[in-house]
DNA sequence: GGCAGTAACTATCATTTTGCAAGCGACTCG
DNA sequence: CGAGTCGCTTGCAAAATGATAGTTACTGCC
């Protein structure tokens, strides 16, 4: 679908959204952090569709990043749990939040605090070589060659 | 839209996903960092319908991520530059790759490298208070009140 | 001047996805 | 037995997306 011409699927920004590229599958892995297993939690929550919620979670759960679980056999529940794959996607939606914040922040949002310091926490995306953020050092695009 | 029962548009992620939370635009912010300006780069690259495009740049620079200029007054040429916002969510979008090329990478992919190190760029979201990624501490989320 | 070519679109229509409302299966609780 | 909850599915309408063709405004080239 994507990567045609020059760089066909060769960048990982493209596989990275091939699997989360939406709004809505964003906002599930977000509720789900909070704590939101459920799906009538996540329904209620976010206010979708169920058909929509269902496709998502299948959607989710088939790409790696959710995993459903059993709660109760009698009678038959079910939750959603963050893999791995999920788990290291939340740094991403935090910066995506602290990027919302800075510019579509108006009126109260919600916010991470750190458990240990209270302070509000500050996402941002560095090189860990560097240590520098990104954005503040020239890089260079290789191609795949 | 999004936020219905508990908590009412008071999520960071939500305003930042309403600007940008769609597979093409993040794409089309990603090829304009590499130097794809103008619409029939755009186009070709991506493999974009012209329809599709335009209404996602016209989103885009409606956003605040995107400033069309002209480039040529005769013929008539636009381009569209990243604003400053636009540049700020530019590290999202390595931060996306990164986790792309680890969770879905098999094949060639291309990547940044850092022109003064010369090494591959490996972007990681931190609390720039702590220093510490995000997600090797306790946080703890408060609501908007 | 006339014709081909290019950049940046718009218009039209088919296809796909989304959203809404209602219903259904499996069970529990009173 | 009847009402209620959870986790969906089904059917249908509305909206978004995608494919294709056409339009505008020019610049060459002969």
């Amino acid at each position: 679908m994507t990567g045609h011409e020059n760089n066909p699927g060769s960048c990982p920004v493209d596989r990275g959204l091939m699997r989360v590229g939406d709004r809505w599958s964003m906002l599930v892995l977000r509720d789900i952090e909070r704590g939101l297993t459920r799906y009538e939690q996540l329904r209620t929550s976010l206010g979708i569709a169920p058909n929509i919620l269902a496709k998502r979670l299948a959607a989710l759960t088939g790409a790696g990043l959710l995993e459903k679980r059993r709660y109760s056999q009698r009678p038959p529940r079910d939750e959603y749990l963050l893999t791995d794959a999920g788990r290291d996607f939340l740094p991403i939606l935090m910066a995506i939040g602290a990027w919302g914040r800075k510019y579509n922040g108006a009126g109260a949002l919600s916010r991470h605090l750190d458990v240990e310091t209270g302070e509000a926490v500050r996402p941002v995306v560095i090189d860990a070589n560097s240590g520098a953020p990104i954005g503040s050092r020239p890089l260079r695009l290789e191609g795949p060659d």
